[in-house]
DNA sequence: TGGTTTGTTGACCGTTTTAGTCAATAAAGG
DNA sequence: CCTTTATTGACTAAAACGGTCAACAAACCA
């Protein structure tokens, strides 16, 4: 039941770039230094960011990444799903198939509930309230 | 993001065992046979099953497995949590101390609200009212 | 043009977790 | 004492996971 790191430092990639919206390309380095992400991991992290068009990059001097929309329009149950795949506590939720017994299993009426619960939470957050979370703890102060 | 085969056979299994509360011990080969839980796991699954005092096991011809407490008091929080060691999507909401950041981080406030998403729509869920929706679909037949 | 900066991609590795098995043991009943 | 049944511990195979390395491609700059 835990969230991959994949999900985490993707959601603090993203949370980054949001507290600098508006600044032009953030560099790898500077993430990876800020959030206390490997580098090299941060680069392959990147990858299905770019695919789904949250992120674009930029390369060259003054390269780096940045956010495709505005914070505000950046829920974080979109980026969970993407880097986690699924948020599906169970495969069958989301694929009924892989399992005879989908349609008279009351237990994965349960894991289904979760699933929205979970997901409720994550529609309901954007990046642009992270941001403002973020200065309301350490004042403006980056 | 995925429950464990553990906390998915274990409620699977405590419900059959709701669906023949009464009947005296059920024999851990029958359940595996009807849930179609490999019998050598389910021996390892019962053990903190037993130990948490959900249910007791009885040696000997005529023995099995049965629940200690009846169906509409065991709550299925309780039960994941014990075979899942934990809910939380993340180590740190659960020790904060693992993660330096813990304090200042807003990332993490959300997965905390993840983790009572999940906490509370188990906690409301009884074994009791499993077998209720068991036998809606099913009818009585078992 | 060529070099420097920066992101992109794919292959790879080591560790841990997970699901699952096997076999030896212990208790209860008949 | 023999059979039935649960208990325990050792073990294994496979997958997932976090992470690294190196070769490559594009953009920029001089």
């Amino acid at each position: 039941m835990k969230l991959s790191t994949r999900a985490r430092y993707g959601t603090r990639v993203l949370l980054e770039l949001a507290l600098h919206w508006g600044e032009g390309p953030i560099l790898l380095k500077d993430i990876a230094q800020k959030q206390q992400i490997p580098l090299p991991y941060l680069q392959h992290l990147i990858g299905p960011l770019v695919k789904t068009g949250i992120i674009k990059t930029t390369r060259g001097k003054r390269g780096g990444i940045s956010l495709l929309k505005p914070p505000k329009e950046v829920v974080l149950g979109e980026v969970v799903q993407l880097l986690e795949g699924s948020i599906a506590p169970v495969k069958c939720v989301d694929n009924p198939e892989t399992c005879p017994r989908s349609d008279l299993c009351v237990t994965r009426d349960i894991w289904e509930e979760v699933k929205k619960a979970i997901g409720t939470v994550l529609e309901s957050v954007t990046l642009q309230e992270l941001v403002e979370r973020q200065r309301q703890k350490y004042g403006k102060n980056d």
